[in-house]
Parts: C-alpha cells; structure tokens; sequence
DNA sequence: CAAATAGTGTCTCTAAGACAATATCAC
DNA sequence: GTGATATTGTCTTAGAGACACTATTTG
C-alpha cells in the first residue's frame, strides 16, 4: 500500500493520449451606421468578429478568433490571451457557451474548442500575430422554414451565409447542427449561432448589455443595445419602466444633439 | 507555398504540450422518505451522486464521478461513459456548467475538468470499477452570512460542508470560489455549487424538472419536484396553472392511493 | 418655429399570488 | 364518515404593452 506522495511520484499522466485544446472567442459589438441628418439617431447593428485565416487549414476562409490553451494558464485566461494577439481589442467578461469536442472537427486531429462569448466596446481591431486580416461582420441569425436557422455575416462584399439545425433542445444552452457551414472554417458556424442564442438569452434580461456600452449611457442607448441585439422593437416607455431596476441616474446630461438632452445613467451595483 | 495535404502532413500536435482533460457529473436526483401514515404524501429531498475515492489523490475522499476522455469520443459521451462505469446509472440528458482550469487544480498535473449537471431517476446506484462506493447525498444550498454560500452534503452519518463565495457575476452562469472545501475532492464543492445554480435556474422555468420523474406523472408530483429543487412553496392552484403551458393530459390517474385519484400528464412536446 | 429625441402619466390586459369551495377515493 | 389529496373558480395585485401628452434642445 503506498502513500500519496509515493503514488503521485509513480503517475505519469503522459502514458494516456490527450487532446489539444482551444479557446474560441465569438466577441460582439454594435456598430452605428453614420448619421444622415444632423440630428437623427444612427441605425445600430450586431457585428461579429472574425479573422481571416493566414494559415492551413481553411487558409483564407473567416473563423473566429482563437488558439491554443498553453501550460500555465486558464482557459478563459487563453480566451482573453488569444483575442488580444490577434485583433488587439479588450473584451469584457466571457462566458461559456460549449465544449465542441467531435473527434473529426478539426483535420489538424484530435483539438478541443472551449467556445466563448464575449463584447468588445472598441470599433478598432486589427489583424495580428496569426490572423491575416481581423474584421467586423454584420449579424443577422433568424428561423428559416421548417426549424432551421440562417446565420448570414456580412462584411461589405463578403456574405457568408451558413444554414443550422436546433440540437434536440439541451436544457437550457442551445446546440445547433450545421448543415451548410457558409464557408466558414472547422465548425465555427455552430459555435456563432450557441453563442448569438447565449447573448440573446442574456440581453433579454438586461445581462450582458451594459458591456455594449461605456461607463454612463441614455437609457435611449441602452434602449437600442437590446433592441438590436434581440431584434425587437419596444415603446421607450415601458423599457424605461423595465430598466429603472437595473441602472441609476448620474448629474450629468448630453448635450448638442440637436434635441432635449439627456439623463446619463450608469449600471446599478 | 504548400497545399493543404503537404501542410497536414508536416503539421504535428504533439510538438506542443497537452493537458488531459476530464468530465466530471454533478448527478441530481430526487428521494422520497418512506411513507408514515398511508395516505400522507411522503416527503421529498434533493440527492446528489458522490463516490468515495478508491485512489490517489484524495483517497478516500468523497468526489463527483467523473473520468478522463478518451480518444474517438465527445466529451459528453466520456461524462455518460464514466458515470455508467461508476455508478450503474443512466443520466438523462447532460447540460454543461462549467471548465474548471486552474493549473493547479489536480495535483496529478495539468488536467481540466469540463463539468456537467445531470438528473438521474432510478434510485439504485452502486459503486463501480475506480469507485470504492456511490452513494445519494441530501443537497442543501444556501447563502449565509456577508454573501457566503454554505453546501452541505449529507449521508447517514457522513456529513460534508463547504463553504463558497459568489464570483463576481459571470454574465449568466454563476462561478464560485472555494473557501472551505468541506473535504471534498480537488475543487468539486465548487462544481457542485455551480451544476446545483445552473439546475435550479433551468427548474425555475420549468427545464429539468421533468427529467425527475417517468414518462407519465401527477402535477403534485411535478411540483414536489420543481419545490424540492428550488427550496420554496407555492399554492396548488397557482401551480397548476403556470404548469399548463408545459404539459399535456393522459387518460389515465392514479389510483390506490386512499384519496381522491390524480390525472396523469405528460411533458408536452 | 420645426424636427427630433427625452421623459411622464395612465389605461388596459394578462399573469401571479391568495384563498375558498368542491370532488373523490381507501379505510 | 374521516382524512387525505385532486381540482376548479375567483378576488386581488403587480407587471407588461399601448398610447397620449409634455419638455427641451439646435438650426
């Protein structure tokens, strides 16, 4: 019978095959058209980022930004490392939104991919160490016909469009199949659409949305932030109502908006 | 310049150090207490699945079942695998809570844990290949003082109490922190504490809970269950109606139970 | 003043909680 | 009949949606 310093001096964990694991970050921001008239509000819309893949495999196809978990770290601790490197944007808090582990998911063999969502505030993003080229792609994921889903991310030209299929619904997380990965790389388009259905989920409850913003906003701001992310239109003064639980009022006010100005608020706790 | 076949070729994973990786299943279930009177409804408590430890580390100590993957498998697929092998037990469908990657959560070396909560109907579990023993513990949860969180997991004469503080807000899922592992294995209080979050959320709007029960139930039994799981009390009749939405008649009811027969519903669809 | 957004008040409808009353079985 | 659970009805209250109205700024 041996003790456990003993036991652990004889283990070697090396003698069993292990996996290469990732983190893929899906980081969201929401983008403002610029204004046409001088004084009114500019449209706002969901965009993702994506990287252009400088490497094999899927060489030139778009995929989410992400790497390799290295000895030392957390995989959240990845997430941030490997967003940073390759577009040189400061998300806010990830959450987790899967484990994509399907033995054939990656030609490269047996990799792992921690996904995760995340908000970026900054616009600026640039291409990095692995990424040829980083850039923000218009969101647009609604029900097609008969219970599926499209996922199309637009960026100028470029429209990918992929087509997915709800997971016999998992308590709580959504999974989707892909049936048409919209030339996006490995099986990224599963992992946008979990991710998009984890950030909507959290929106519709006033989580997450604060990180779209800066510091003191307009509850007209606030007010955009949800509808665009969910994709729904609410009367101002019912969402006034509904987010007074979730903010507090500053002393300061806009100014020079070509209109009455307004409150500036800040997230409550 | 290579193609895609020359560069899989030369590509080799194992150039760069691997962690393995483990699920592990905080598996719930609920128990009722053997009837006193005849006709009284019997009382019924949360339970939770432990094995205690046959091996190195934490020997002999009381642990979520779980296992390392394996090539050629899904990760939810090593979590059903391993809480077969231990326990006997047939979960139902898995929700992910969690990857715990702390690099010095398992003194064995670098090995994450992907986390799952589970629910498991048949009573009847026994210990299995790595495990010495499985048994239900009696699951309660709840705040404490200045915001701690209190876990105390109960068997016979075996008590296990942690203590845990609440992460700062991960959007959504909850994180905690071990402050007491209350002689759990590695850093299972805080799986725990998290998968018992998550499952209490789902039963909150109705996910889950009919997982606790067979193919066909009584709405007083749904709503021990729901009442069990979340710790509260409300009015059958209020029940009922929020129940509605999510069920569907039978023709058949119970019977033989010295009261008035019950309706049995199903989960609708 | 015109155009635009900011903000308030209130009506209605629905969902949730409380409570009362009735139904039905096994012993 | 008695003791227990099953089931329905309804009163009250809180919240969500709709809508009308007032307030304030810049060109």
């Amino acid at each position: 019978m041996q003790n456990e310093q003993e036991f652990l001096s004889n283990y070697h964990l090396e003698d069993y095959e292990r996996p290469s694991v990732t983190a893929d970050v899906a980081a969201f921001t929401i983008r403002r058209t610029s204004e046409e008239s001088y004084r009114k509000e500019p449209e706002s819309r969901l965009a993702l980022l994506l990287i252009r893949r400088g490497a094999h495999p899927f060489k030139d196809c778009w995929a989410l930004p992400g790497g390799f978990l290295q000895k030392g770290e957390t995989i959240e601790g990845c997430a941030l490392r490997e967003i940073r490197e390759e577009t040189g944007a400061a998300p806010a808090a990830l959450r987790l939104v899967g484990i994509f582990s399907e033995p054939e998911r990656d030609p490269r063999g047996w990799i792992l991919s921690a996904a995760f969502a995340s908000v970026i505030t900054e616009g600026t993003v640039q291409g990095g160490d692995d990424a040829a080229e980083a850039q923000w792609f218009d969101v647009q994921f609604e029900p097609d016909s008969d219970g599926l889903f499209r996922l199309t991310l637009t960026h100028g030209e470029t429209v990918l469009s992929a087509v997915l299929a709800e997971q016999s619904a998992q308590h709580g997380g959504c999974a989707f199949l892909i049936r048409d990965s919209g030339s996006l790389a490995f099986d990224h388009a599963a992992i946008i659409a979990a991710a998009l259905s984890a950030l909507r989920n959290e929106a519709g409850k006033f989580g997450a949305i604060f990180d779209f913003l800066p510091e003191t906003f307009t509850l007209t701001q606030l007010q955009q932030v949800q509808e665009t992310i969910l994709n729904i239109s609410v009367l101002p003064a019912n969402f006034r109502r509904k987010a007074a639980e979730y903010v507090e009022e500053t002393e300061e006010y806009t100014s020079g908006a070509g209109h009455r100005p307004a409150k500036l608020f800040r997230k409550k706790g």
